[in-house]
DNA sequence: ACATCAATGTGTACACTGTCCACACACCGT
DNA sequence: ACGGTGTGTGGACAGTGTACACATTGATGT
C-alpha cells in the first residue's frame, strides 16, 4: 500500500490529480488565469511533470472540459417527470450547472479552448451531453427525428445563450424578479 | 502637414491605430493568442507605447470589444420591415455578425475579458446594443415594457446561444440543410 | 533474486509575455 | 526662445509554455 505522508518520487495517479486540481482552481480563477505550472504546483510536482500525461496545456484543459461535459450530462439526465415538464426542468438544471460552475462552463464552450475538435474524448463527451437534450426534446414534441434534432438545436441555443449571459453578468442589470425563469426557455419549441 | 513616408517619433493617432490593429489581428488570431506586443509591432511602435493610451492589455481589449458592440448595434438596427418580420431579420443579422466576426464576438462575450464591468464605455456600448433588441421586441409583441424586457432577454438568449454554438463549431456536425434558420429563433417569444 | 527497461518525474534553458522604471524626443503656450 | 507636458523608447523582471537531457522508479523476464 502506498504511503501518503512521505514524498514519493512517483505520484501514483498524477493524471487524475492534475484534472482535479485544475477543476479546483477553476472554482476561483478564470481559465485564462489558470497556468499549467500552478496546476503542477498544486499537485506538488515539477512544472514539466504534466507533460508525461498531456501533450500540452490545451490537452489538459480539454480533459478538464471533457469532465465538465460528463458532469453536465449527468445533471441534465437526472431530470424526471412527464416529457414536457421534464424538458423544462432539464433546462433549469442546465442553467443551474452553468451558473454554479461558471468558469468551467466558460472553458467548455468559450474561445479559450480553440482547437477542441482535435480532442476526441472531448468531442465524444460533448456529443453525449447534446444527445441527452435531443432525446428529451424528441420525447416532448413527438415529431420525426429530423424535426426533433432541429428543435433540440433551438432549445439548446436558448438555454446555452441564457446561461452564457447569466454567467458573464449581462443579465445582472435586471433585478432578479424580472428575469424570465429558465423554464420559459423551452417555449422556443412550443409552437406547433 | 505630417509626412507619412519618413518614420516619425510621434505616431499621430496611436490609440485608434492600436484598436484597429487589434481588430485586424482578431480576424485571424483568437483573442487568447493576441498579444499586446504584437499589436504594438503591427502599429510599428515599441512594446510599451500602448501604455500611454491604455492602462493595461485588458483596457485595450475593452476598447476593441466596445467598438465591436457599436458595430453590432449598427448591424442589428439596420433591420427594416414590419415589426414581426423586422425582429426575425434582426436575429438573422445578429447571427451573421457573430459568425462573420467570430473572434471579435468571442471577445465581446467570452470569459477572456473577465472584469468588463470596470470599463464604463464598454458597459454603455453593450447596453446600447441590447436596447436595440428590447425596442424591436417591444414593437413586435405590443405588451407592457416589463413583459417586453423579459421577452427580449429570451430572444437575446436564443440568438446569442445560437451564435455561440455556431461560432464554436458545435453545430458543425449537422449538415447545414438541417440547421434551423436563425429566423426561427424568434419563435421563443411567439406564444401568447 | 536480480538485471533491465519503459514509464514517470526533475532540472535547466529559451523565447515570449505583461508590466514597471528611467530616459528621450517633440510639440505647446508663454 | 524656452520650458513643460504628452508621447514613444530601451532595459529589466517575474511568470509562462514548452523542449531537451537526465534521474528515479516499479514492473517484467529470466
Amino acid at each position: 500500500m502506498p504511503r501518503r505522508s512521505t514524498k514519493r518520487y512517483h505520484h501514483g495517479d498524477l493524471r487524475k490529480a492534475l484534472v482535479e486540481g485544475a477543476l479546483r482552481l477553476l472554482e476561483t480563477r478564470s481559465p485564462a488565469e489558470l497556468s499549467l505550472r500552478s496546476v503542477a504546483r498544486l499537485a506538488g510536482v515539477s512544472p514539466n511533470a504534466p507533460y508525461r500525461h498531456f501533450e500540452s496545456k490545451d490537452a489538459l484543459l480539454a480533459a478538464v472540459a471533457e469532465e465538465g461535459f460528463r458532469r453536465l450530462a449527468t445533471v441534465t439526465a437526472a431530470a424526471k417527470g412527464p416529457p414536457r415538464k421534464r424538458l423544462a426542468q432539464m433546462g433549469a438544471a442546465y442553467v443551474r450547472f452553468a451558473t454554479e460552475n461558471p468558469r468551467l462552463y466558460g472553458l467548455m464552450f468559450g474561445p479559450v479552448l480553440s482547437g477542441w475538435e482535435r480532442y476526441e474524448g472531448l468531442v465524444a463527451a460533448g456529443d453525449a451531453s447534446f444527445a441527452v437534450v435531443v432525446e428529451a426534446v424528441a420525447a416532448a414534441t413527438n415529431t420525426d427525428p429530423k424535426r426533433a434534432s432541429r428543435d433540440a438545436i433551438l432549445a439548446w441555443s436558448a438555454v446555452h445563450g441564457y446561461a452564457m449571459l447569466a454567467i458573464d453578468g449581462h443579465l445582472g442589470s435586471c433585478p432578479a424578479k424580472e428575469l424570465p425563469p429558465p423554464e420559459e426557455l423551452v417555449r422556443i419549441i412550443d409552437t406547433r
